[in-house]
DNA sequence: GCTTTACGAGAACGATCGTTCGTTCTAGTA
DNA sequence: TACTAGAACGAACGATCGTTCTCGTAAAGC
C-alpha cells in the first residue's frame, strides 16, 4: 500500500501546479492524466470523483502555504519580527515561483468561487478565515510586545495588510510588474510605523 | 438592421451576469442560451466565436464600470473631492450588486486570466492600465491643487488605493463581510490623510 | 402589399467532459 | 512457484462543449 500513495502524492503536485494556471474549475482529468503519462482512468480511480479532486487539490495547495509562509514565522520572536517575517515570506511566495507558475493557487480560487457555492467555497472560506485570524493574532502580540500602539485595531490592519498582499499579486501577475513587491515592502512599512505606540511610555 | 442589434445586447447584458458568477471561461453558450430562451445557434450567430462573445461580454462590464463609477466621479471639482468620488464610486459598485449578482466580472475576469496568454487577457490588461492610470491622474491632479503633499508618489498610492479595493471585494464576496465597506472607508481617509500637505503652506 | 433581407430555430458535427466497467499488469505473501 | 490484492489501462457511457450547416419565418425597405 505505498505505490498507490506515492503517485496519489505526484498527482496533487502536478494538480497544484496545472490549477494555478487554469484554476480549480478548468482543471480537467483528462489533461492532467496527460501531462502526467497515466490514463483518465488509472487517475481518476485515486478520487472519488472531480470533486475531492478539488478539494484535495486545494488542501495541498493551503498545506504548501503554510510550509513555507506561515511555519517559518514562528521561528521568529512574537510581535513586530514574527509579523515582518509573515509578510516578507508572503511577498516571496508571491514574487518566486517554484512550483507555482501559476500564482497563488489559494488567491484565483478565492475569485473562482466566491459565489459558487459547495463544498471548495466551504473549504476556501474556512482556510481563509483561519488566515486572517492568524495575522490578527501576530498583531495582537505585537500590541502587547509593545511594537504596535494599543489603539490599534487588530482586524483593520490585518485589512489593509492583505489589502497590500492582494494587489502584489494582481501587479505581479497581471500586469507582469516587477516592481510591486518594492511597492507592497513599501506599504507595509509605511502601514506599520504609523502603527507605532507612542514614543514616550 | 434593428431587432438583430437589441438582442445581441439583451445576450450581452445576460451574459455579464451570468460571467460574473461562473468566470468568462465558464460562460457556456449552451446555458446562455437557456436563460434567454434562444437556441444555441441563434444564440451563438450573433457572434463569429466564443472568444468573440467573451471579449464583448468583458467590453461590456467595462462600458458598464465606466458610467457607473468613473464618469460620475468627473462631475466633482478635480482633486480630492474628485478622488473621493471615484472611490466612494467604486466601493458602491462593489458593495451593491444591481446587476452583478457575481461581484464585480473584471476583478474576477482578471483573475481568472492572469497565466492565460490571448485576446480576452490583452483587453484585460490595457483596461486595467487604464483605469490605473486614471486613478494617478486624479491623484496628480490633487497634488496640484494642494490636497496631497507634493513628495506623494502618485503610482504609490494608486497602488495602495487599488488594494484596498481588492480587499473589500474580496471580504465582500468570499466571507460575506458587509463591514468590508466600512473597513475600507477607515483605510482610505487615513491613506489620503497621511498623504495631506505640511499644514503651513 | 410585396420583395428582399436578416434573424432565429433545428439538427447534427467532432471533441471533450466526468464517470463506469471489465480486464490486464505488477508487487507482495505464503 | 502459485496466489492474491492493488494499481493502471482501454473502451465505452451519456452529456455538454463550441461550431457549422440548412431552412422557415419575421422584419425592413420600396
Amino acid at each position: 500500500m505505498q505505490k498507490g500513495d506515492r503517485t496519489r502524492a505526484l498527482i496533487l503536485e502536478e494538480a497544484v501546479a496545472l490549477a494555478s494556471q487554469v484554476g480549480l474549475e478548468g482543471l480537467s482529468i483528462g489533461s492532467l492524466a496527460e501531462r502526467l503519462d497515466l490514463s483518465k482512468s488509472g487517475l481518476f480511480a485515486h478520487f472519488g470523483s472531480k470533486e475531492d479532486l478539488q478539494l484535495l487539490t486545494l488542501k495541498r495547495a493551503q498545506a504548501l502555504f503554510q510550509e513555507r509562509v506561515f511555519s517559518p514565522a514562528l521561528d521568529h520572536p512574537r510581535g513586530l519580527p514574527r509579523l515582518r517575517s509573515l509578510l516578507s515570506n508572503w511577498l516571496s511566495w508571491i514574487g518566486e515561483n517554484d512550483d507555482l507558475s501559476g500564482g497563488c493557487l489559494v488567491l484565483s480560487a478565492s475569485a473562482e468561487y466566491d459565489d459558487r457555492p459547495g463544498a471548495v467555497r466551504d473549504l476556501l472560506v474556512a482556510g481563509q478565515r483561519e488566515l486572517r485570524g492568524a495575522i490578527v493574532k501576530a498583531i495582537r502580540l505585537a500590541i502587547e510586545e509593545g511594537h504596535l500602539a494599543p489603539r490599534t485595531d487588530p482586524w483593520q490592519l490585518g485589512f489593509e495588510l492583505y489589502g497590500i498582499v492582494l494587489a502584489t499579486h494582481h501587479d505581479r501577475r497581471l500586469l507582469e510588474d516587477t516592481r510591486s513587491i518594492a511597492r507592497a515592502q513599501d506599504a507595509i512599512e509605511r502601514l506599520i510605523r504609523s502603527h507605532r505606540p507612542p514614543a514616550g511610555t
